[in-house]
DNA sequence: TGTGTAAGTGTAAAATCTACATTAATAAAT
DNA sequence: ATTTATTAATGTAGATTTTACACTTACACA
């Protein structure tokens, strides 16, 4: 094809997904064992080349479905990485995107047969090329994120306790917070529901059950807030 | 090449810069009248296109140095936008670019030579492809960044006065502020220096102009901070 | 029936934010 | 020399928000 633009180099434009999951053991990200080379068997962020076409957001949608199975996940572009050898291969540009999953959803034999494995934030390998730095960058978007969306709910399951919330926010502010001021906090944001139903695992006393309340969960989503913890 | 990425599709990846600029009649924006086909004298953002060779910093930092003649510009990635047909010559996927630069120091001539001109960030012509959509995002971003890092002041001349620093926030956050609170916050920050010297054009009283400090400054821009107004 | 464990709850002091009006300095006009 | 007009500079009290902090409750299990 001739056009004005003939004369323009070409690049590889691939992504690399930053997938948050939240159990009792703290926040993890979601990688995997790459299996082709370079780099093969080491872990890597699940990731893919953008096709032709496709949107960004798409092959962001694509990669997170073919490795975990999910759909409907949260998804948002974080940036472009740029660095000219940062793949050994070819010159290839990557752009992140981070992704919040609740991790009891995933489908866990997808994430076996491709050899992907759930790692806490804390306690991550070494990573091929320059996803370290895309990890560390995702983590602050995320904190970042927290302070002004009420999006750390996208990481629990449906129903949840006070105690899981509080532990998912401190999971991702790595900070302790006061379980009194958190309480009234998120209570003063009205977005949850208490349900009558009682969580008996953690203690004999049982504690409330909550699921958030869709429509004004939408609504803080839309207009920003600050949530100052 | 044959490697194992030979399957896979490049694309074009262009450069947009969004440019602010700061003078009395308020927030503007540089734009260029397309000198080249397809929507050729219509206005746009000032870009270009990655080369190969080329860290995308390195691109924005070029094209904003071939359009205005400057150098060491504060600027920031923004984002990546994908559409298929954002650019009906070819498959080109942007990475959006916001500048801040100090009005008064560009090179008046480039720019004229190249049909850039500055416009108020209100009273912007309709532009190229998601030009416009770009603007909005930078907007927001430049806002955000204006509440956590001092980075208002790239907009201003060395030397200021307190109601241009005034005037420039309130034209970032398209509203009034107080005055005396505004400047007590300001000063709480301790990044500022009050020189002997007075502005004398815009009062018989004068007023003092300042610069900013720049040791301080940086360890403000380090650290993030809360600038409430 | 007693015991151990986590759940649930309120307040007072400190810090921050907001709203608001008068005096000061000076150049220009008379 | 005096008046006038214009913008600069400055402080505080009340409202709101944030912080720090400890005891009682419910219940399963021994």
């Amino acid at each position: 094809m001739l056009n004005s633009y003939s004369s323009v180099d070409k690049v590889l434009l691939a992504v690399d997904c930053i997938i948050f999951g939240f159990d009792n053991d703290g926040l993890k990200i979601l990688l995997i064992q790459r299996d082709f080379e370079p780099e093969k068997g080491k872990w890597s962020l699940i990731g893919g080349f953008l096709k032709r076409d496709e949107v960004l957001d798409d092959a962001a949608i694509r990669i997170l479905n073919t490795y975990t199975g999910l759909n409907d996940i949260y998804m948002e572009q974080l940036y472009a990485y740029s660095e000219i050898d940062r793949d050994p291969v070819e010159r290839t540009i990557s752009v992140s995107y981070f992704a919040l999953i609740n991790i009891e959803n995933h489908n866990a034999e997808l994430i076996q047969n491709y050899h992907a494995e759930w790692f806490p934030i804390n306690d991550a390998p070494h990573l091929i090329f320059d996803h370290n730095e895309m990890v560390e960058n995702a983590i602050k978007r995320l904190r970042y994120k927290t302070s002004i969306k009420p999006i750390g709910f996208e990481l629990l399951p449906e129903k949840f306790t006070m105690r899981q919330l509080l532990e998912l926010y401190e999971a991702i502010l790595s900070k302790e917070l006061d379980k009194r001021n958190f309480i009234s906090k998120i209570n003063s944001l009205e977005i949850l529901n208490k349900l009558d139903e009682k969580d008996m695992q953690s203690s004999r006393k049982g504690s409330y059950l909550y699921t958030f309340n869709k429509e004004k969960y939408e609504e803080k989503l839309l207009n920003d807030f600050v949530l100052n913890l």
